[in-house]
DNA sequence: TATGAATGAGTCTTCATTCAT
DNA sequence: GATGAATGAAGACTCATTCAT
């Protein structure tokens, strides 16, 4: 393997391991078998590594948001919605730590905000895309016309994410069982509707 | 206003303006209007100091969710939900910066888990209320019986979890209304449900 | 007992437990039972408090040395180097960390130098008084004529001083038996001379 | 010269000038024409630093320790003595700053006394080489047998530590005859004995 | 006299980054 | 491209001392 996707590797798992305020460039350098000059080699600073590192995290992602388009109408609404519901739990739980530094240093995200935006990488990129499938559905007649797909998506990435902060809080892995038992009570929670 | 107090503002002020990373003792004294000796003589540690403005933090939303016990059966239910979820997402907006440094050092994370938990103040403590208060619903025949709360809670609160994470990220503040109006549509959405 | 004299123990208290460098006005305040500002009622500062408590040691010291001199001719040279080699080693040990501070700090050192000479209180000064009964004990007879009394009286107090220090670096309390044991053959040895 | 025999020699120098205290990571930088920075490349903490220059100091001494087995039965036993006397004075001048610094702070010394041992560096280490040596010319013969070579040992190298101590204390350097004309003495008066 | 909050200078150590080899 | 020694700015925290009450 190339030197620069060791030096990736390494950084992940530095970060998921150690946290971010740990993930130094000598510790990576350590982990990745190279000297700490070698980074930069690689990469800018710092800074340019973890923004590579995210990007690698969310493409995993997208490719499962956009195979969900070609999902409509196709299988049952619910079980779409689980598939993407579980890719992005599993995202979240992976990219937590890194998110996280978007508020541990503003200047950060202040300096690449923009450059999310602009490439639509920001994180609302995801509901936005969930929201437009259930669109869809929605003028198909698989989903009820009085629900606002944005807030439909919302809560449902929303219940992800909080779900992902939440087991890194308490940092014990949970089963794979368990997180799909989550996903399917949520769906079967907010199909039905809480009105009596 | 004790100096203390002043101290605790002070830290509040500049975590959220200028972040974790840049909330040094000296800055947080240089706004507080103390020396930096000063902070430990009400403060075991920086730790310490931020331990207690979480708790700060923590304290008024756990208030209104107690609240939401004493209106089971009253009101509507949508009510009832809508002025907790309000509350959850303005204390997320506030508590994001710091909760956000759960991830980044571990260890600090490690250092407060059982005390978090053993004082039942984690942060899935609230989707724990919301829960007990649907649930309580239900048996009053006020909320439809297939619900599952505990989804229910995870849905209205993670959505506003996310939220409030999206609205920190673009860095621009949201009118009362807006929050008003995605809590309204979270809800109305979530009443219905999704299926046709 | 006066606040001026618990403050002294507590200071010598802390000096003999934790170390030079773990006592703080602020240990030795709370060993005393008072606050940090009364230290400062009672001794100019930290410096003085720590005079004080080093004179205290040696007056003892100097006590046992003043009766030697009216040892003279009386009971065997023996019993009398050895009493005054047994308050030695004890006073050594006692007072070894407070003299050690007189290197870690030598403009300590530099202030107090001329004033220990002035009042003759310089560590020396055992040794010269040591070596003074000697003389006269040579002048009765009971010493040997070749023997120069000033290296008699460095030969048995330096190898006390150095024993004190190591018993110190060791760390273990040497039983009272020891010391007399140790003490005694450094006589016996010194009289009988190593020449066969 | 390399950077690390320049900290070294930068250490020593301030120590043995302005003392344990004054001696600061800052200082020692300064002298060395280095960065605080650089220290921290070479030695894991100013404590490892201290250590090294320690084990310097001390290996010099050793030396001529170990030479005086080999002069076993040749020279004079005075002569033989004489010169590890000196080697010991020496050494004590220049240590006995940082020695000092072992009962400043005992978990400094706690933390080492066991490796000192283990290595058999610790400071009665010389005493025992000098204790054996008497002990073999005992048996040649050439030392009274009813002298203990370890207090003879103890006797000649402590009144040397203690005349390093009180050298330093003076402040003023002593000509490099007189140090030869006390260890004269000493030895000239344990060789014939107090007794008349 | 006793207090204890306030001070601010000073300490060790860390770390991302550079650059000559 | 790879190295790793050198950097220097920055950070959290300590401590003897003061002073108003």
């Amino acid at each position: 393997m190339e030197l620069r996707n060791k030096i990736m590797d390494a950084a992940e798992q530095v970060i998921l391991t150690s946290g971010l305020s740990k993930t130094t460039t000598k510790e990576i350098a350590r982990i990745a078998g190279c000297s700490e000059g070698s980074l930069y080699n690689h990469f800018k600073s710092k800074e340019d590594l973890f923004l590579q590192v995210m990007k690698k995290h969310l493409e995993g992602f997208l490719a499962v948001l956009f195979k969900l388009n070609g999902n409509r109408g196709k299988r049952t609404v619910k079980e779409n919605l689980h598939e993407v519901a579980r890719a992005a739990l599993d995202y979240f739980l992976l990219s937590i730590f890194l998110t996280s530094s978007l508020f541990t240093e503003p200047s950060f995200l202040a300096r690449h905000r923009e450059g999310f935006q602009e490439r639509n990488e920001g994180p609302h990129r995801a509901n936005e895309i969930v929201s437009g499938y259930i669109r869809a559905e929605q003028k198909l007649g698989r989903v009820n016309d009085d629900a606002n797909p944005r807030s439909a998506a919302d809560l449902l990435l929303g219940a992800c994410f909080q779900h992902a902060f939440h087991v890194q809080f308490i940092g014990e892995d949970e089963a794979e069982e368990a997180r799909n038992l989550f996903v399917d009570q949520l769906l079967s929670t907010m199909m039905k509707g809480l009105a009596s």
